[in-house]
DNA sequence: CGTACAGGTGTACGGCGTACACCTTGCGTT
DNA sequence: AACGCAAGGTGTACGCCGTACACCTGTACG
Protein backbone atom coordinates (compact mmCIF):
# COMPACT_ATOMS: atom_id res chain seq x y z
CA UNK A 1 0.00 0.00 0.00
CA UNK A 2 2.60 2.51 1.48
CA UNK A 3 5.00 1.36 -2.18
CA UNK A 4 1.77 1.88 -4.17
CA UNK A 5 0.93 5.42 -3.19
CA UNK A 6 5.04 5.84 -2.97
CA UNK A 7 4.72 4.64 -6.63
CA UNK A 8 2.59 6.49 -7.42
CA UNK A 9 4.17 9.48 -5.97
CA UNK A 10 7.12 8.63 -8.01
CA UNK A 11 5.61 9.16 -11.18
CA UNK A 12 6.61 12.57 -11.97
CA UNK A 13 4.59 15.37 -11.87
CA UNK A 14 4.07 17.18 -15.14
CA UNK A 15 1.55 19.86 -16.92
CA UNK A 16 -1.16 17.81 -17.92
CA UNK A 17 -1.01 15.47 -14.85
CA UNK A 18 -1.58 18.60 -12.70
CA UNK A 19 -3.76 20.39 -15.13
CA UNK A 20 -6.01 17.32 -15.21
CA UNK A 21 -5.82 16.82 -11.47
CA UNK A 22 -7.27 20.93 -11.14
CA UNK A 23 -10.23 19.76 -13.78
CA UNK A 24 -11.68 17.02 -12.00
CA UNK A 25 -10.77 18.45 -8.48
CA UNK A 26 -13.39 21.50 -9.88
CA UNK A 27 -15.39 19.49 -10.99
CA UNK A 28 -15.84 17.70 -7.29
CA UNK A 29 -15.55 20.19 -5.10
CA UNK A 30 -15.91 23.68 -7.07
CA UNK A 31 -13.91 26.05 -8.42
CA UNK A 32 -13.72 28.22 -5.00
CA UNK A 33 -12.54 25.74 -2.90
CA UNK A 34 -10.00 24.82 -5.29
CA UNK A 35 -6.34 26.07 -4.17
CA UNK A 36 -3.32 25.57 -4.80
CA UNK A 37 -2.55 23.43 -1.09
CA UNK A 38 -5.40 21.75 -1.57
CA UNK A 39 -4.15 21.24 -5.26
CA UNK A 40 -1.15 19.89 -4.42
CA UNK A 41 -2.29 17.43 -1.82
CA UNK A 42 -4.82 15.88 -3.89
CA UNK A 43 -1.36 15.00 -5.57
CA UNK A 44 0.84 14.12 -2.90
CA UNK A 45 2.92 16.71 -3.14
CA UNK A 46 4.04 19.76 -1.33
CA UNK A 47 2.15 23.45 -2.74
CA UNK A 48 5.35 24.39 -4.10
CA UNK A 49 5.68 21.88 -6.24
CA UNK A 50 2.98 23.32 -8.48
CA UNK A 51 4.89 26.00 -9.47
CA UNK A 52 7.31 23.55 -11.34
CA UNK A 53 4.80 23.15 -13.50
CA UNK A 54 2.40 25.95 -13.99
CA UNK A 55 3.61 29.95 -13.18
CA UNK A 56 0.69 30.99 -10.65
CA UNK A 57 -2.52 30.24 -10.32
CA UNK A 58 -3.82 32.54 -13.17
CA UNK A 59 -1.93 30.42 -15.86
CA UNK A 60 -3.45 27.23 -14.17
CA UNK A 61 -6.99 28.32 -14.76
CA UNK A 62 -5.85 29.58 -17.67
CA UNK A 63 -4.72 25.97 -18.67
CA UNK A 64 -7.64 24.18 -17.19
CA UNK A 65 -9.92 26.11 -19.63
CA UNK A 66 -7.34 25.14 -22.25
CA UNK A 67 -8.20 21.42 -20.93
CA UNK A 68 -11.73 21.51 -21.55
CA UNK A 69 -12.09 23.02 -24.67
CA UNK A 70 -10.22 20.28 -25.86
CA UNK A 71 -13.05 18.09 -24.92
CA UNK A 72 -15.57 20.53 -27.44
CA UNK A 73 -14.45 18.85 -30.63
CA UNK A 74 -14.31 20.01 -33.60
CA UNK A 75 -16.79 21.62 -35.84
CA UNK A 76 -18.82 19.35 -38.29
CA UNK A 77 -17.28 19.93 -41.63
CA UNK A 78 -20.10 21.25 -44.95
CA UNK A 79 -22.87 22.08 -42.92
CA UNK A 80 -24.43 25.40 -43.74
CA UNK A 81 -23.32 27.88 -41.17
CA UNK A 82 -26.76 27.98 -39.07
CA UNK A 83 -26.71 24.37 -37.71
CA UNK A 84 -22.79 23.95 -38.19
CA UNK A 85 -23.35 27.26 -35.63
CA UNK A 86 -25.84 25.98 -33.68
CA UNK A 87 -24.18 22.67 -33.19
CA UNK A 88 -21.12 23.76 -32.09
CA UNK A 89 -22.45 25.94 -29.58
CA UNK A 90 -24.58 23.08 -28.34
CA UNK A 91 -21.87 20.93 -27.82
CA UNK A 92 -19.73 23.46 -25.91
CA UNK A 93 -22.49 23.96 -23.81
CA UNK A 94 -22.62 19.90 -23.21
CA UNK A 95 -18.77 20.17 -22.29
CA UNK A 96 -19.66 23.42 -19.73
CA UNK A 97 -22.97 21.81 -18.10
CA UNK A 98 -20.04 18.99 -17.12
CA UNK A 99 -17.86 21.76 -15.57
CA UNK A 100 -19.60 23.89 -14.33
CA UNK A 101 -17.23 25.93 -12.89
CA UNK A 102 -15.34 26.81 -16.39
CA UNK A 103 -18.11 29.52 -16.97
CA UNK A 104 -16.78 31.58 -14.36
CA UNK A 105 -13.12 30.84 -15.24
CA UNK A 106 -13.70 31.82 -18.64
CA UNK A 107 -15.57 34.90 -18.01
CA UNK A 108 -12.90 36.20 -15.33
CA UNK A 109 -9.96 34.78 -17.50
CA UNK A 110 -7.73 38.62 -18.42
CA UNK A 111 -4.86 36.83 -20.85
CA UNK A 112 -6.97 34.59 -24.08
CA UNK A 113 -4.89 31.21 -24.23
CA UNK A 114 -4.06 30.02 -28.14
CA UNK A 115 -6.96 27.06 -27.72
CA UNK A 116 -9.43 29.41 -26.43
CA UNK A 117 -8.40 31.74 -29.73
CA UNK A 118 -8.48 28.86 -31.82
CA UNK A 119 -11.72 28.04 -30.79
CA UNK A 120 -13.05 31.85 -31.47
CA UNK A 121 -11.32 31.49 -34.82
CA UNK A 122 -13.07 28.28 -35.60
CA UNK A 123 -16.33 29.91 -34.72
CA UNK A 124 -15.39 33.07 -36.81
CA UNK A 125 -15.01 30.83 -39.96
CA UNK A 126 -18.44 29.15 -40.01
CA UNK A 127 -20.08 32.48 -40.55
CA UNK A 128 -17.28 33.64 -42.98
CA UNK A 129 -17.40 30.61 -45.08
CA UNK A 130 -21.17 30.94 -44.81
CA UNK A 131 -20.85 33.83 -46.80
CA UNK A 132 -21.01 36.40 -44.19
CA UNK A 133 -18.86 39.68 -44.98
CA UNK A 134 -15.80 40.31 -42.58
CA UNK A 135 -18.03 43.40 -41.15
CA UNK A 136 -20.74 41.45 -40.51
CA UNK A 137 -19.08 38.48 -39.10
CA UNK A 138 -17.45 41.07 -36.61
CA UNK A 139 -20.20 42.31 -35.25
CA UNK A 140 -21.95 39.01 -35.28
CA UNK A 141 -19.22 37.52 -33.42
CA UNK A 142 -19.69 40.71 -30.61
CA UNK A 143 -23.53 39.66 -30.53
CA UNK A 144 -22.84 35.98 -29.30
CA UNK A 145 -20.43 37.34 -26.62
CA UNK A 146 -20.18 34.16 -23.99
CA UNK A 147 -23.45 32.79 -25.55
CA UNK A 148 -20.34 30.68 -28.00
CA UNK A 149 -19.46 29.25 -25.15
CA UNK A 150 -22.81 27.50 -24.25
CA UNK A 151 -23.74 29.48 -21.54
CA UNK A 152 -25.89 32.99 -20.87
CA UNK A 153 -25.33 35.01 -17.99
CA UNK A 154 -28.09 34.24 -15.92
CA UNK A 155 -28.85 37.02 -13.29
CA UNK A 156 -31.93 35.27 -12.02
CA UNK A 157 -32.38 33.55 -8.73
CA UNK A 158 -31.85 30.45 -9.59
CA UNK A 159 -29.70 29.00 -6.47
CA UNK A 160 -33.29 28.41 -5.08
CA UNK A 161 -32.63 24.79 -4.84
CA UNK A 162 -30.00 22.01 -6.05
CA UNK A 163 -30.91 18.93 -7.03
CA UNK A 164 -29.18 17.03 -3.76
CA UNK A 165 -29.93 19.28 -1.24
CA UNK A 166 -31.18 19.28 2.10
CA UNK A 167 -33.40 21.81 2.04
CA UNK A 168 -34.14 23.27 5.29
CA UNK A 169 -37.88 22.56 5.04
CA UNK A 170 -39.26 26.05 5.34
CA UNK A 171 -42.84 26.47 6.70
CA UNK A 172 -45.84 26.50 4.97
CA UNK A 173 -46.75 29.91 6.56
CA UNK A 174 -43.44 31.40 6.19
CA UNK A 175 -43.27 30.60 2.03
CA UNK A 176 -46.89 31.99 1.88
CA UNK A 177 -45.45 35.10 3.52
CA UNK A 178 -42.89 35.19 1.22
CA UNK A 179 -44.84 34.93 -1.78
CA UNK A 180 -47.59 37.73 -0.99
CA UNK A 181 -44.56 39.69 -0.05
CA UNK A 182 -43.13 38.75 -3.75
CA UNK A 183 -46.48 39.78 -5.26
CA UNK A 184 -47.18 42.83 -3.34
CA UNK A 185 -43.81 44.34 -4.25
CA UNK A 186 -42.64 42.51 -7.45
CA UNK A 187 -45.34 41.70 -9.15
CA UNK A 188 -44.57 41.27 -12.80
CA UNK A 189 -41.60 38.82 -11.82
CA UNK A 190 -44.71 37.19 -9.34
CA UNK A 191 -46.88 36.34 -12.31
CA UNK A 192 -43.97 35.46 -14.62
CA UNK A 193 -42.66 33.20 -11.77
CA UNK A 194 -45.96 31.72 -11.03
CA UNK A 195 -47.33 30.85 -15.04
CA UNK A 196 -43.64 29.10 -15.14
CA UNK A 197 -44.45 27.40 -11.68
CA UNK A 198 -47.93 26.36 -13.21
CA UNK A 199 -46.84 25.06 -16.24
CA UNK A 200 -44.23 22.09 -15.47
CA UNK A 201 -45.68 21.21 -12.21
CA UNK A 202 -42.43 20.06 -10.71
CA UNK A 203 -42.27 21.58 -7.54
CA UNK A 204 -38.13 21.81 -7.45
CA UNK A 205 -36.31 24.17 -9.10
CA UNK A 206 -37.73 27.62 -10.27
CA UNK A 207 -39.58 26.07 -13.07
CA UNK A 208 -37.62 27.35 -15.80
CA UNK A 209 -35.72 24.83 -18.39
CA UNK A 210 -32.20 26.46 -19.06
CA UNK A 211 -31.48 24.51 -22.21
CA UNK A 212 -35.14 25.79 -23.64
CA UNK A 213 -34.33 29.60 -22.52
CA UNK A 214 -31.06 29.00 -23.89
CA UNK A 215 -32.06 27.73 -27.14
CA UNK A 216 -34.52 30.21 -27.32
CA UNK A 217 -31.86 33.07 -27.25
CA UNK A 218 -29.79 31.30 -29.29
CA UNK A 219 -31.71 30.94 -32.21
CA UNK A 220 -33.63 34.74 -32.01
CA UNK A 221 -29.63 35.58 -32.32
CA UNK A 222 -29.09 33.12 -35.01
CA UNK A 223 -32.31 34.32 -36.86
CA UNK A 224 -31.48 37.92 -36.39
CA UNK A 225 -28.09 36.85 -37.85
CA UNK A 226 -29.77 35.54 -40.92
CA UNK A 227 -32.00 38.47 -41.55
CA UNK A 228 -29.17 40.76 -41.62
CA UNK A 229 -26.33 38.62 -43.88
CA UNK A 230 -29.85 38.11 -46.57
CA UNK A 231 -30.06 41.65 -46.75
CA UNK A 232 -26.30 42.64 -46.89
CA UNK A 233 -26.53 44.57 -44.26
CA UNK A 234 -23.22 46.79 -43.35
CA UNK A 235 -22.15 49.03 -40.95
CA UNK A 236 -22.90 51.58 -42.51
CA UNK A 237 -26.39 51.34 -44.28
CA UNK A 238 -28.92 49.07 -42.18
CA UNK A 239 -30.76 50.00 -39.26
CA UNK A 240 -27.47 49.90 -36.59
CA UNK A 241 -26.74 53.21 -35.37
CA UNK B 1 -5.91 69.42 11.53
CA UNK B 2 -6.01 66.63 14.76
CA UNK B 3 -8.97 68.11 15.48
CA UNK B 4 -10.47 67.97 12.19
CA UNK B 5 -9.63 64.49 11.27
CA UNK B 6 -10.77 63.63 14.80
CA UNK B 7 -14.36 65.27 14.27
CA UNK B 8 -14.49 63.75 10.81
CA UNK B 9 -14.06 60.67 12.56
CA UNK B 10 -16.34 61.57 15.55
CA UNK B 11 -19.55 61.79 13.55
CA UNK B 12 -20.43 58.00 13.17
CA UNK B 13 -20.58 55.33 11.25
CA UNK B 14 -23.64 54.05 8.87
CA UNK B 15 -24.86 51.69 6.33
CA UNK B 16 -25.20 54.26 3.85
CA UNK B 17 -21.72 56.13 4.61
CA UNK B 18 -19.47 52.42 4.05
CA UNK B 19 -21.82 51.56 1.13
CA UNK B 20 -20.63 54.99 -0.28
CA UNK B 21 -17.14 54.59 0.36
CA UNK B 22 -17.37 51.31 -0.57
CA UNK B 23 -18.44 52.53 -3.97
CA UNK B 24 -16.10 55.25 -4.32
CA UNK B 25 -13.24 53.24 -3.44
CA UNK B 26 -14.00 50.28 -6.03
CA UNK B 27 -14.05 52.69 -8.62
CA UNK B 28 -10.97 54.34 -7.40
CA UNK B 29 -8.43 51.46 -6.74
CA UNK B 30 -11.15 48.55 -8.44
CA UNK B 31 -12.86 45.50 -7.08
CA UNK B 32 -9.52 43.19 -6.69
CA UNK B 33 -8.05 45.78 -4.37
CA UNK B 34 -11.12 46.53 -2.25
CA UNK B 35 -10.94 44.55 0.94
CA UNK B 36 -12.69 45.18 4.40
CA UNK B 37 -9.21 46.35 6.13
CA UNK B 38 -8.79 48.67 2.81
CA UNK B 39 -12.22 49.92 3.30
CA UNK B 40 -12.24 50.80 7.33
CA UNK B 41 -8.63 52.25 6.57
CA UNK B 42 -10.30 54.76 4.21
CA UNK B 43 -12.92 55.10 6.60
CA UNK B 44 -10.32 56.08 8.98
CA UNK B 45 -11.42 52.97 11.58
CA UNK B 46 -10.60 49.53 12.48
CA UNK B 47 -11.80 46.35 10.51
CA UNK B 48 -13.91 45.02 12.50
CA UNK B 49 -15.77 48.08 13.23
CA UNK B 50 -17.51 47.62 9.48
CA UNK B 51 -18.80 44.34 11.06
CA UNK B 52 -21.44 46.56 12.98
CA UNK B 53 -23.21 47.92 9.40
CA UNK B 54 -22.56 44.77 7.16
CA UNK B 55 -22.83 41.16 8.30
CA UNK B 56 -20.00 40.37 5.76
CA UNK B 57 -18.12 40.78 2.26
CA UNK B 58 -21.34 39.29 0.52
CA UNK B 59 -23.55 41.56 2.14
CA UNK B 60 -21.19 44.67 1.48
CA UNK B 61 -20.91 44.07 -2.30
CA UNK B 62 -24.92 43.14 -2.69
CA UNK B 63 -24.82 46.80 -0.99
CA UNK B 64 -22.53 47.97 -3.09
CA UNK B 65 -25.27 47.31 -6.07
CA UNK B 66 -27.91 48.29 -4.30
CA UNK B 67 -26.29 51.87 -4.62
CA UNK B 68 -25.90 51.62 -8.05
CA UNK B 69 -29.04 50.39 -8.97
CA UNK B 70 -30.52 53.31 -7.00
CA UNK B 71 -28.38 55.58 -9.82
CA UNK B 72 -30.09 54.50 -12.78
CA UNK B 73 -33.42 55.84 -12.58
CA UNK B 74 -37.36 55.38 -13.26
CA UNK B 75 -38.00 54.59 -16.17
CA UNK B 76 -39.96 56.53 -18.76
CA UNK B 77 -43.70 56.11 -18.75
CA UNK B 78 -46.18 55.81 -21.77
CA UNK B 79 -42.88 55.41 -23.87
CA UNK B 80 -43.92 52.35 -26.51
CA UNK B 81 -42.11 49.04 -25.12
CA UNK B 82 -39.40 49.09 -27.61
CA UNK B 83 -37.89 52.34 -27.23
CA UNK B 84 -38.51 52.28 -23.52
CA UNK B 85 -36.79 48.68 -23.05
CA UNK B 86 -33.97 50.22 -24.87
CA UNK B 87 -33.20 53.36 -23.03
CA UNK B 88 -33.68 52.12 -19.97
CA UNK B 89 -30.85 49.72 -20.44
CA UNK B 90 -28.55 52.35 -22.42
CA UNK B 91 -29.24 54.36 -19.33
CA UNK B 92 -28.51 50.96 -16.74
CA UNK B 93 -25.38 51.01 -18.86
CA UNK B 94 -23.98 54.41 -18.30
CA UNK B 95 -24.10 54.05 -14.87
CA UNK B 96 -22.16 50.39 -15.07
CA UNK B 97 -19.84 51.95 -17.55
CA UNK B 98 -19.23 54.75 -14.19
CA UNK B 99 -18.31 51.98 -11.80
CA UNK B 100 -16.79 48.85 -13.81
CA UNK B 101 -16.67 46.65 -11.12
CA UNK B 102 -20.28 46.50 -11.16
CA UNK B 103 -20.47 43.73 -13.75
CA UNK B 104 -18.18 41.47 -12.14
CA UNK B 105 -19.62 41.71 -8.80
CA UNK B 106 -23.80 41.70 -10.57
CA UNK B 107 -22.48 38.03 -12.12
CA UNK B 108 -21.01 36.81 -9.09
CA UNK B 109 -23.63 37.47 -6.63
CA UNK B 110 -26.23 35.01 -5.61
CA UNK B 111 -28.83 36.75 -2.89
CA UNK B 112 -30.63 38.60 -5.16
CA UNK B 113 -31.25 41.96 -3.34
CA UNK B 114 -34.59 43.88 -3.15
CA UNK B 115 -33.55 46.68 -5.06
CA UNK B 116 -32.10 44.42 -8.03
CA UNK B 117 -35.66 42.23 -7.88
CA UNK B 118 -37.15 46.01 -8.07
CA UNK B 119 -34.98 46.93 -11.22
CA UNK B 120 -36.11 43.49 -12.97
CA UNK B 121 -39.52 43.67 -11.92
CA UNK B 122 -39.85 47.01 -13.83
CA UNK B 123 -38.12 45.75 -16.67
CA UNK B 124 -40.26 42.32 -16.94
CA UNK B 125 -43.09 45.59 -16.56
CA UNK B 126 -42.31 47.27 -19.38
CA UNK B 127 -43.05 44.06 -21.80
CA UNK B 128 -45.93 43.22 -20.12
CA UNK B 129 -47.30 46.65 -20.36
CA UNK B 130 -46.33 46.39 -23.77
CA UNK B 131 -49.19 43.85 -24.49
CA UNK B 132 -46.68 40.98 -24.16
CA UNK B 133 -48.06 37.41 -23.10
CA UNK B 134 -46.68 36.41 -19.65
CA UNK B 135 -45.12 33.51 -21.47
CA UNK B 136 -43.26 35.25 -24.17
CA UNK B 137 -42.05 37.76 -21.34
CA UNK B 138 -40.37 35.06 -19.41
CA UNK B 139 -38.07 34.00 -22.23
CA UNK B 140 -37.64 37.53 -23.48
CA UNK B 141 -36.29 38.07 -20.20
CA UNK B 142 -34.10 35.22 -19.55
CA UNK B 143 -32.67 35.88 -23.39
CA UNK B 144 -32.36 39.38 -22.19
CA UNK B 145 -30.01 38.35 -19.30
CA UNK B 146 -26.65 40.56 -18.19
CA UNK B 147 -27.79 42.55 -21.21
CA UNK B 148 -30.84 43.99 -18.94
CA UNK B 149 -27.96 45.73 -17.23
CA UNK B 150 -26.07 47.51 -19.79
CA UNK B 151 -23.12 44.99 -19.99
CA UNK B 152 -22.36 42.16 -22.57
CA UNK B 153 -20.09 39.48 -21.33
CA UNK B 154 -17.25 39.96 -23.61
CA UNK B 155 -14.75 37.20 -24.09
CA UNK B 156 -12.45 39.49 -26.52
CA UNK B 157 -8.74 40.30 -25.92
CA UNK B 158 -9.38 43.72 -24.90
CA UNK B 159 -7.76 44.02 -22.11
CA UNK B 160 -4.82 45.02 -24.67
CA UNK B 161 -4.39 48.92 -23.91
CA UNK B 162 -5.99 51.05 -21.63
CA UNK B 163 -6.32 54.82 -21.97
CA UNK B 164 -3.74 55.88 -19.54
CA UNK B 165 -1.33 52.72 -19.38
CA UNK B 166 2.40 53.04 -19.98
CA UNK B 167 2.44 50.77 -22.75
CA UNK B 168 6.02 48.26 -22.83
CA UNK B 169 6.97 49.86 -25.95
CA UNK B 170 6.74 46.31 -27.82
CA UNK B 171 9.55 46.24 -30.30
CA UNK B 172 8.47 46.55 -34.00
CA UNK B 173 9.60 43.61 -34.98
CA UNK B 174 7.97 41.92 -31.98
CA UNK B 175 4.89 42.93 -33.23
CA UNK B 176 5.01 41.99 -36.77
CA UNK B 177 5.74 38.69 -35.59
CA UNK B 178 3.26 38.45 -33.79
CA UNK B 179 0.77 39.48 -36.64
CA UNK B 180 2.14 36.64 -38.43
CA UNK B 181 1.89 34.45 -36.25
CA UNK B 182 -1.76 35.60 -35.75
CA UNK B 183 -2.50 35.24 -39.33
CA UNK B 184 -0.94 31.72 -39.45
CA UNK B 185 -2.58 30.42 -36.47
CA UNK B 186 -5.95 32.18 -36.45
CA UNK B 187 -6.80 33.34 -40.34
CA UNK B 188 -10.43 33.95 -39.24
CA UNK B 189 -9.76 36.48 -36.41
CA UNK B 190 -7.02 38.14 -38.05
CA UNK B 191 -9.29 39.31 -41.05
CA UNK B 192 -11.46 40.48 -38.93
CA UNK B 193 -9.01 42.08 -36.58
CA UNK B 194 -7.30 43.76 -39.80
CA UNK B 195 -10.51 44.96 -41.20
CA UNK B 196 -11.47 46.17 -37.99
CA UNK B 197 -8.53 48.21 -37.02
CA UNK B 198 -8.05 49.28 -40.67
CA UNK B 199 -12.16 50.71 -40.54
CA UNK B 200 -11.21 53.39 -37.20
CA UNK B 201 -7.11 54.40 -38.04
CA UNK B 202 -6.86 55.12 -33.91
CA UNK B 203 -3.73 52.87 -33.32
CA UNK B 204 -4.99 52.31 -29.51
CA UNK B 205 -7.45 49.72 -28.56
CA UNK B 206 -8.86 46.58 -30.57
CA UNK B 207 -10.91 49.21 -33.07
CA UNK B 208 -14.15 48.06 -31.12
CA UNK B 209 -16.53 50.39 -30.61
CA UNK B 210 -17.76 48.67 -27.53
CA UNK B 211 -20.91 50.95 -27.78
CA UNK B 212 -21.47 50.10 -31.03
CA UNK B 213 -21.89 46.54 -30.43
CA UNK B 214 -23.32 46.32 -27.43
CA UNK B 215 -26.59 48.15 -29.38
CA UNK B 216 -26.02 45.76 -32.10
CA UNK B 217 -26.85 43.11 -30.53
CA UNK B 218 -29.61 44.83 -28.32
CA UNK B 219 -31.30 45.94 -31.73
CA UNK B 220 -30.84 42.32 -33.21
CA UNK B 221 -32.98 41.03 -29.99
CA UNK B 222 -35.43 43.39 -29.67
CA UNK B 223 -36.22 43.23 -32.92
CA UNK B 224 -36.39 39.30 -32.49
CA UNK B 225 -38.67 40.01 -29.79
CA UNK B 226 -40.94 42.30 -31.68
CA UNK B 227 -41.30 39.71 -34.11
CA UNK B 228 -42.15 37.07 -32.38
CA UNK B 229 -44.71 39.36 -30.39
CA UNK B 230 -46.46 40.48 -33.78
CA UNK B 231 -46.50 36.64 -34.77
CA UNK B 232 -48.25 35.71 -31.04
CA UNK B 233 -45.91 32.97 -30.38
CA UNK B 234 -45.94 30.93 -27.89
CA UNK B 235 -43.78 28.16 -26.44
CA UNK B 236 -46.02 25.37 -27.67
CA UNK B 237 -46.23 26.53 -30.97
CA UNK B 238 -43.47 28.96 -32.70
CA UNK B 239 -40.13 27.03 -33.70
CA UNK B 240 -38.62 27.28 -30.40
CA UNK B 241 -37.77 23.40 -30.14
C1' DC C 1 -26.87 58.78 39.36
C1' DG C 2 -26.87 54.27 37.24
C1' DT C 3 -27.20 51.42 33.68
C1' DA C 4 -27.94 49.54 29.08
C1' DC C 5 -26.70 49.44 24.62
C1' DA C 6 -24.92 51.02 20.12
C1' DG C 7 -20.75 51.34 18.13
C1' DG C 8 -15.64 51.31 17.92
C1' DT C 9 -11.23 48.41 19.36
C1' DG C 10 -7.52 44.66 19.83
C1' DT C 11 -6.10 40.33 19.34
C1' DA C 12 -6.05 36.15 17.17
C1' DC C 13 -6.99 32.25 13.91
C1' DG C 14 -6.93 29.77 9.83
C1' DG C 15 -6.62 30.23 5.05
C1' DC C 16 -4.61 32.01 0.81
C1' DG C 17 -0.76 32.74 -3.13
C1' DT C 18 3.90 32.49 -3.65
C1' DA C 19 9.22 34.10 -3.00
C1' DC C 20 13.44 31.91 -1.96
C1' DA C 21 16.84 28.79 -0.49
C1' DC C 22 17.55 24.16 -0.26
C1' DC C 23 17.88 19.11 -1.17
C1' DT C 24 17.47 14.76 -4.10
C1' DT C 25 17.82 12.08 -8.03
C1' DG C 26 18.99 10.44 -12.40
C1' DC C 27 21.55 11.07 -16.58
C1' DG C 28 25.10 12.49 -20.04
C1' DT C 29 29.92 13.45 -20.31
C1' DT C 30 34.49 12.72 -19.59
C1' DA D 1 33.83 4.99 -12.48
C1' DA D 2 33.49 9.83 -11.23
C1' DC D 3 31.48 14.09 -11.81
C1' DG D 4 28.41 17.80 -12.37
C1' DC D 5 24.28 19.67 -13.70
C1' DA D 6 19.63 20.40 -14.32
C1' DA D 7 14.91 19.06 -13.41
C1' DG D 8 11.84 18.50 -9.95
C1' DG D 9 10.26 18.11 -5.11
C1' DT D 10 10.71 20.37 -0.14
C1' DG D 11 10.48 23.63 3.99
C1' DT D 12 10.07 27.87 5.75
C1' DA D 13 8.39 32.25 5.75
C1' DC D 14 5.91 36.62 4.43
C1' DG D 15 2.12 39.46 3.79
C1' DC D 16 -2.38 39.49 2.62
C1' DC D 17 -7.31 38.12 3.40
C1' DG D 18 -12.16 37.56 6.05
C1' DT D 19 -13.91 37.47 10.45
C1' DA D 20 -14.87 35.30 15.55
C1' DC D 21 -14.78 36.94 20.10
C1' DA D 22 -13.94 39.52 24.13
C1' DC D 23 -13.53 44.02 25.41
C1' DC D 24 -13.95 49.10 26.09
C1' DT D 25 -16.47 53.74 25.82
C1' DG D 26 -19.55 57.32 25.42
C1' DT D 27 -24.25 58.81 25.12
C1' DA D 28 -29.36 58.60 26.17
C1' DC D 29 -32.61 57.60 29.27
C1' DG D 30 -34.86 55.66 33.63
Amino acid sequence: MTQLAEAARRIPLNRDRVLNAAVTLADEVGIESLSMRRLAQELGVVPMALYKHVANKEELLGGMVDTIVGEIGPPVPDAPWKSAVRLRVLSARQVLLRHPWARSVIETRTNVTPAVLGYMDGFAGMFLTGGFSVDLTHHVMHAMGSRMWGFTQEVFDDSAGQAGDQQPQVPAEVRAAMARQMAENFPHLFKIAAAAAHEDDSVVGNGCDDQFEFEFALDLLLDGFERLHQQNWTSGGGKGR
